[in-house]
DNA sequence: AGTCACACCTGTCCGC
DNA sequence: TGCGGACAGGTGTGAC
């Protein structure tokens, strides 16, 4: 799915967009995209209508609109999802179409329905305002008040592969499959690595490159490799083209030249490089 | 606390 | 061609 630097892009085009605007019309067409609003479908609808966009906010991967009524309109993408401004979309795959009162729509668009709305509270957690459902989610690395030395610390006290830790939000949030294995190969860290066995200084300078790498994706309007990964105009990132770890098996190292491996590891597929980042040993079978 | 399996979906690709 | 299986960027839950 879109991770951070994609659901960012998304964000910026809205916060461009639709900031200011009220919604006139709102349909929902598939009642999974709103499964984690608990009252439903019809008191999502009855609530944003008339509603007016004051702002856009974002955490990880969570994105949101706030409304005037002190709520926040929660929108997860999923795998799959999509915000598209503009016509009225005809896709099949059309989940929630909203008109604005310029007479832009802004439609959900999402082919595997993981990702969804939902209307919330706002809560206060660590000082910032964040919508009820994202309060247990971690600041991300381009939160201004991230704070790497505090992650350093709860890393270093997880006996637990760096990686999955990477991919766990509520320890850093944003990080997602292919910019982790983008930080770990910038890092020469094997993803399998115990957290708690690495120091100070490297477990820093992965959440450092974690930090660059998404900085990177961003400039170049995320990473996408088809089309269902695009902003609100319907557009494709090129990140991609700038991927050193992700889907490169049997292909080259770009530092090292070694043959770039892929491995599975929980459930799903993780790229390195054998030789920059070795894997950590294995213990070994007890004897029978 | 951490791990694992699984659930939720649709679509594509690959081998037979 | 068709079929079955593997795989795809995520999150949440419940069992151990």
């Amino acid at each position: 799915m879109p991770e951070l630097p994609e659901v960012e892009v998304v964000r910026r085009g809205l916060d461009r967009h639709v900031v200011g605007r009220t919604i006139s019309a709102v349909r929902v067409h598939h009642p999974r995209a709103v499964r984690r609003h608990e009252a439903g479908a019809a008191d999502l609808t009855a609530r944003l209508l008339d509603s007016r966009i004051t702002g856009t906010g974002r955490r990880g991967k969570y994105l949101w609109l706030t409304v005037d009524d002190g709520e926040a309109l929660v929108v997860h993408l999923g795998m799959s999802g999509q915000m598209l401004l503009g016509p009225i979309q005809k896709s099949e795959h059309l989940r929630i179409a909203t008109l604005l009162d310029d007479g832009t729509a802004m439609s959900f668009v999402d082919q595997r329905t993981f990702g969804g709305w939902m209307l919330t509270d706002l809560v206060t957690v660590d000082g910032t305002e964040v919508p009820a459902p994202v309060a247990h989610i971690a600041r991300d690395p381009l939160d201004p008040r991230f704070d790497r030395a505090a992650v350093v610390k709860v890393l270093r006290g997880k006996h637990s592969e760096i990686k999955r830790q990477l991919l766990d939000q509520t320890v850093v949030s944003g990080i997602g499959n292919i910019y982790a294995d983008e930080s770990l190969w910038r890092a020469k860290v094997n993803g399998a690595r115990i957290a708690e066995t690495l120091t100070k200084p490297t477990l820093t300078s992965i959440l450092d490159h974690a930090t660059d790498v998404m900085t990177d994706a961003l400039g170049q309007g995320g990473t996408s490799f088809d089309s269902l990964y695009v902003n609100v105009n319907g557009e494709s990132g090129y990140f991609d083209r700038s991927l050193d770890a992700y889907g490169r098996e049997g292909e080259p190292c770009r530092r090292c030249g070694a043959v770039m491996r892929r491995d599975k590891f929980m459930n799903r597929s993780s790229f390195f490089c054998p030789r920059c980042q070795p894997k950590p040993r294995q213990p070994r079978p007890r004897a029978v």
